[in-house]
DNA sequence: AATGAATGAGACTTCATTCAT
DNA sequence: AATGAATGAAGTCTCATTCAT
């Protein structure tokens, strides 16, 4: 159910079918508002990249920012997307042992996360950066964290505080180190230092561990 | 002897001083470009803010990227001013309990730069939104990295893995996950989320609990 | 037999059947250039007020001039349409009483005009506001004007002179006079205060007794 | 005392004293605007005739639009300047003979508004051809009609028709009559046939008695 | 030191028109 | 006949920077 929503919402580009030069024009966009950033991306550099006339580019949308955001609230949804499952919840709940269980939800959480961005630098990239100066794309963050990550998190996090997995630390401080710590490797890993020589699965590992010890009360 | 290093790096600006005009040029730049970007910020807009005629800002300033620079420069230094003196190796190792010292440590890294960020907010907003799109900025803060700080992390890093503190997780990645929860405490309190009710003394007490027992080798 | 003079010139567009879709942009057209003037109307927003493609315009005009003109061209010839036919001259010179038939040739040509506007405001817009800058709606006023219009006009001034209904004015003063008044009130019924609460035969009469008392002389 | 309004709502431009760039930009505005009309004109032909960048045009009118503005606001108040003054209605009534105090101000007024009119032909044609398209106009003009002309010629009106110099017409019927010969006139004159062969004087001589017997009883 | 008029390059966007489908 | 994607020229406007005062 929840899954129709979520298609229902990505596919408002799709909807009507992309030209083949739309379909340049975004790559180029999302290549120069990735290198330059937004303000400093010209419509035209676009155009030339992708090969286009410079008006084509309003054919299709509106305004500069209108192709921005085109580009940006895609991936809102879809690095939310775990979240969206039912599944999520359920599978945290279907070992029996609450140990395990709990390395296992963070494993899935950062591979999952880990992957979805290794394939999304550049729209990662753009996002970060355009957070902070559209309000359009910060209401829609706020909007999808409050009403779809928070309250499954909280859940899971409730669940494990039970279980004794998870210390005396109050539930949103649990879920600020949790995600502080993931998207602080993951932002290290491919944008502060892409070209570092990692080993993706060992740091991984002790990124787990480094979450579930730290979390553990002595 | 370190510290006049640092001075004399920091007061390109004061060795001649600064005007009235050019301080209000300086505090609306700040204003201006933390709200809306280096990019988007037009010098008339700082002008007018400033209260000074458009031209006024380039008999200060060479060029507009100028301004920008005078003001992210000082930042990078004074962000990592803490690992540039002597003693703060030196702390490191004064005290007899090496688990107190640990705590210790860590306390003053996180209350330091919390006061510190806490009073530039609008500078540290500009900083992170500009690293990625101008090399100067880029590479003054590796060289810094490198050269300053990271050493001495090491350094520390190394001994308390020797006294047990710290468990058995390479050093890079101890210096990773430290940094990381660090700054992702300090942006999400003064970034992601000001305006939202912090006890700040029990969530960095939180922070520093999940540090040493998320390093801690069970 | 001059009517079909007329309806031949009129009828360019009418040898080829107007499709329903071009009756439409016609429609919008009309409605646009009345609006907000030619040039400030751009095609596309007569194709979407139309419900048709934007290329479909240039399926039936070869440019938006020959759409303007298309437009602006038959109101020409309909406006002077009663100067063409031979009953006008005829008529005034029908009745024995001169006075009674200056009189009813003046309110024949205004309840005649009057109506033709009535139904006709948007494109009298239209063609009044670009008289100025097309010459070819320019050059054909002037055609219409100087071979059957002044022409028929004279002739019927002159009687009237002779017979003494009206003074001794120069003829041409005589036509610029009477002109001036019928459309003048034309303008201003129609088009400066459309919506003013106007008692239109009253204010027709005073007008003929305007013209008919300013004409005479003393 | 009016007067001193006058020239307060005049000089709003000439506060900020106009510098000769600025000058011949709207110099060349006037030019283009009147032959070309508003919309077609573009911004780089007006910087062309004027010899000015066409940054220029925007440092002084901060649209296009302000541009036509700042030209097409004075006229208005300028061209309806006789109705501001005292003066104006004590004439009427300072002559002891009725008839030819009319008489004298129809001239007075024929003559006056003939003598600017004739000093600013391309203002008055650009000033008949935007009113219909921007409301700023309208209401403006609107505005001083009903506070400032309209009153005042309805005083004179009323007082002439006590005097029996006008016939029983409504007053405003006589209004509009003597508004529409008079400026049907001018606009012949300079707008439609600025060209042929005019005996101003005898037309203007013309017109009057066409007025004053037009409004008079039999 | 400070001003602000002026600039030319270039930004985003609109437009009438063409053409393959 | 009709479409609508695509275009290139042109339109309005913004911008960082210069320079005479």
């Amino acid at each position: 159910m929840n899954e129709k929503d979520l298609l229902e919402q990505m596919s408002e580009a799709n909807e009507t079918k992309i030209t083949p030069k739309q379909a340049k024009i975004i790559q180029a966009a999302i290549e120069t508002f990735s290198e330059k950033g937004y303000a400093a991306t010209s419509t035209k550099e676009i155009a030339e990249k992708a090969g286009v006339a410079e008006g084509t580019i309003f054919r299709h949308y509106k305004t500069k920012k209108d192709l921005l955001l085109s580009i940006v609230s895609p991936i809102i949804i879809n690095f939310a997307l775990p979240f969206f499952l039912e599944k999520f919840v359920k599978d945290v709940f279907s070992n029996e042992n609450s140990h395990d269980r709990f390395d296992e939800l963070l494993q899935k959480l950062i591979y999952n996360r880990f992957e979805f961005i290794k394939d999304n630098v550049p729209l990662i990239k753009i996002f970060l950066q355009e957070i902070a100066f559209h309000e359009e794309i910060e209401n829609k963050i706020k909007q999808i964290y409050t009403k779809k990550i928070y309250p499954r998190f909280k859940e899971v996090v409730i669940q494990y505080k039970d279980e004794g997995e998870i210390g005396n630390y109050p539930v949103d401080t649990v879920i600020r180190l949790v995600m502080t710590t993931i998207i602080g490797f993951l932002i290290t890993r491919f944008l502060v230092l892409p070209n570092h020589d990692w080993d993706d699965e060992k740091e991984i590992h002790y990124t787990i561990q480094f979450i579930r010890h730290g979390l553990k009360n002595i």
